[in-house]
DNA sequence: GGAAACTGATTAACATGTTAAATGGTTCGG
DNA sequence: CCGAACCATTTAACATGTTAATCAGTTTCC
C-alpha cells in the first residue's frame, strides 16, 4: 500500500520523543498542488513582469477581454479573486487606464467594468509570449496528459464543492 | 479536438471589436490548479483557524515536527516558503513559544530551529481533525485517483523544473 | 413612505507573496 | 591578516489573501 507511511521516531534522536504520527506533509495534496502551480507560474511571471503586470492583474484583463462589460461580483467569480483584492486591483488598473468603470444604471450599487482600448493593446502585446509558454508546457508535459490532469483537477474541485466544511464542534476549551 | 476554442467576436457586440484570440483563461492550467487547491484548503482552514493557526504556520510546525532541528534555508525549502515570509512567521511562532531558535555553533549565520514542547502539543491537538479531513477527501475523490493525481502533479513539476525560463529578449522599448 | 433587512462594493487590519536591499558572519586571495 | 567576495538571514516596500466591518443603494413589509 505504501500509503500508511507515518513519521515515527527514527530511533536515533538523543533528545527523546520528538515525532508525531502524521503523513509526510511534503506529499500532502495541498503541497503538491501548490508546488505544481508554482512550477507553472514560474514560467509566466517574467513575461508578465516585463509588462508591469502581476498575475492577478493579468487574470482580470483576460477576463474582461472576453466580455463586453461585467460587474465586480461577476468578475470576482470569473477571475477567482476575493472582493477586497479585486477592489484594490481595479482601482490601480483604472488609474493606469487599462479598464473603465461606471455605475450601473438600474442598480447604482453595481459597478459596470470593461476593458479599455489600452487594455486590449496590452493584452495583444502579452498574448504571443504567453501562448508560446503555454505551448511549450504542453509540448513538454504532453497534450493528452495535460488534458487528463485538467479533468482530474476539475473532478477534485467538484467533488469537494459538495463536501460539508466541518465547523469543528462546540468549543469546549473556550 | 475541442482544444482550439478561441475567443472570437461572438458577432453580437454592438460596441465593435472587443475580443482578442486567446484560450479561455478560466480553463488554463494555473487557474485549474488554483481552484483545486482552494477547494482543498477550504476544508482545512476552519480547523486550523480554531487553533489560531494559518496554513503556513501549520506547514512550518509540521515540517519541524519531522526533524530534530533544521536551519532556516532548509526549512524554507521544506515548507515551500520564501525567506522573508518564513522570517516573519518564525518570529511570531517564537513569540508564541511554539518553536525555539538559536544561532549555529560552527556558522553563526545559520539559525538552528526546532519545535518546542508546546508546539508538539499543538500538533497533537490539530492532527486528528486534520487527518479526518484528509481521509474524507480521499474517500470522496477515491484513493486510487488521488494517488494518480499526485503522480501527475509531481510529473508536471519535474517536467517544468528542467524548462528554461524565457527571459524575454532585448527590451527594445526601454 | 419609511424603518428594517438585505445586497454590492469598498475599507480596515493583519498575514503572506515577491523582489530588492541591508545586515552580519564567513571564506578566499593576495 | 585584511579587504573583497560570498553567504544566511532579516528588513523594506509594495501587492495580494483573508476575514470583519463599513457604507451606500435597494427591497420588503407594515
Amino acid at each position: 500500500m505504501a500509503r500508511k507511511q507515518l513519521i515515527k521516531n527514527s530511533g536515533s534522536g538523543p533528545a527523546g520523543v520528538r515525532r508525531v504520527p502524521m503523513r509526510d506533509f511534503s506529499r500532502s495534496l495541498p503541497m503538491s498542488l501548490l508546488r505544481a502551480r508554482e512550477a507553472v507560474m514560474r514560467q509566466f511571471r517574467p513575461s508578465l513582469r516585463h509588462h508591469e503586470l502581476t498575475e492577478q492583474q493579468w487574470r482580470i484583463l483576460r477576463a474582461l477581454a472576453a466580455v463586453e462589460t461585467t460587474e465586480v461580483t461577476e468578475l470576482a467569480r470569473t477571475a477567482f479573486l476575493l472582493g477586497p483584492s479585486l477592489s484594490r486591483i481595479l482601482r490601480d488598473l483604472e488609474a493606469r487606464q487599462l479598464i473603465e468603470r461606471r455605475v450601473g444604471e438600474a442598480d447604482q450599487r453595481r459597478a459596470v467594468v470593461s476593458i479599455s482600448a489600452d487594455g486590449l493593446k496590452l493584452i495583444e502585446a502579452v498574448a504571443p509570449a504567453s501562448e508560446a509558454i503555454y505551448a511549450a508546457i504542453t509540448r513538454r508535459y504532453g497534450a493528452r496528459k495535460l488534458a487528463e490532469l485538467q479533468d482530474m483537477l476539475h473532478a477534485l474541485e467538484h467533488s469537494l464543492s459538495a463536501m460539508e466544511v466541518a465547523e469543528e464542534g462546540p468549543e469546549a476549551e473556550k
